[in-house]
DNA sequence: GCTTCCCTTTACCATTTGGTCAGGATAGCT
DNA sequence: AGCTATCCTGACCAAATGGTAAAGGGAAGC
């Protein structure tokens, strides 16, 4: 794997872990062994970096969650391949979510660069929810409701790993 | 309100928007209108800050909890006051629940700080689901998987403000 | 051989960070 | 009046921060 691509790695994951504020480049480049300017010279400022773990985690989010769709059936089984894929995704690669809650509050202008990648498979999911109710398939309720509760549980049992603890 | 409360709200603040690491003492006094110096009085370090906060917020989150479960009565209607409850109390005051997401990249020396506190209604509401769900009350489940579940929506729908409006 | 291009490092720099130390203002007590 | 305790600030510090400029090293092309 080339540098660069160790370095975009390697900075999902510490943005994850320890935030975007809490990740300094001389830290992340200690890590890989290299010198800080390695990293300044393959993402010219620490922001290019964000901009590009950004882009490449909602890449990935959103060709995985693909996927999902595309080799299942219409209707409730869609349902059930995403949400099973999504968690098994969430334990494969926890840090595409964390880096996902990350943009909360990193403000609007960051969110725009995942929501590119991310928001038509939102907009499919709300319409495939929406029709199922309509017809029957599903139970009623609000698609917007049900999907937003179906991502922060996923996120919230991978991210929340502290928490979960006191539960059990 | 005295200078050291005035510090505590809005460092809760602070904290729960731009996270731990993302916040500075002398941004964090700047807010207030005073030194970094006066902030050092009255919390001799960031760390004695950061365990003020933590220890104030659960404490306060423990309290209104506490409150929505002792007025209503046993049963289905606890869990409804309790939800209704946690979702008011989200919106008045999200940062609560922010600075108990930010608990999680702390690590576990700062979780014991808040769990002192959230512990024992943690405990009980496990205890009443389990009993509500073997004495037929409730739907059967994993109590623990529906506490998270609830948790997690809960503190998302108010911390994951970027991402929702993606969803409408 | 030499040059060129890509990658990486060493050497700096200005600013910000958490934190210390020595005061200063103000109120209450004797 | 003096004295003390509480609260706050200015000056300062070492380390860490994001970032720049220059230079070395190695492989490929000529």
């Amino acid at each position: 794997m080339s540098t660069k691509d160790r370095v975009l790695t390697e900075a999902t994951i510490a943005f994850a872990n320890q935030g975007v504020a809490g990740t300094s480049l001389d830290a992340l480049a200690r890590e890989l062994g290299v010198t800080k300017q390695t990293v300044l010279y393959h993402f010219s400022s620490k922001d290019g970096l964000i901009a590009a773990v950004l882009a490449s985690a909602a890449e990935d989010l959103a060709g995985e969650l693909q996927r999902a769709v595309d080799i299942s059936e219409p209707g409730w089984e869609r349902v059930v391949a995403t949400v099973r894929s999504s968690f098994a995704l969430a334990v494969r690669r926890p840090e595409l979510l964390g880096v996902l809650r990350e943009v909360n509050r990193l403000g609007s202008d960051w969110s725009e660069v995942v929501l590119e990648s991310l928001q038509p498979l939102i907009d499919r999911a709300l319409a495939d929810l929406s029709a199922g109710m309509t017809d029957g398939r599903f139970r009623p309720g609000d698609p917007q409701m049900v999907l937003i509760s179906a991502y922060a549980v996923v996120t919230g049992v991978v991210s929340d790993g502290e928490l979960l603890r006191a539960v059990g």
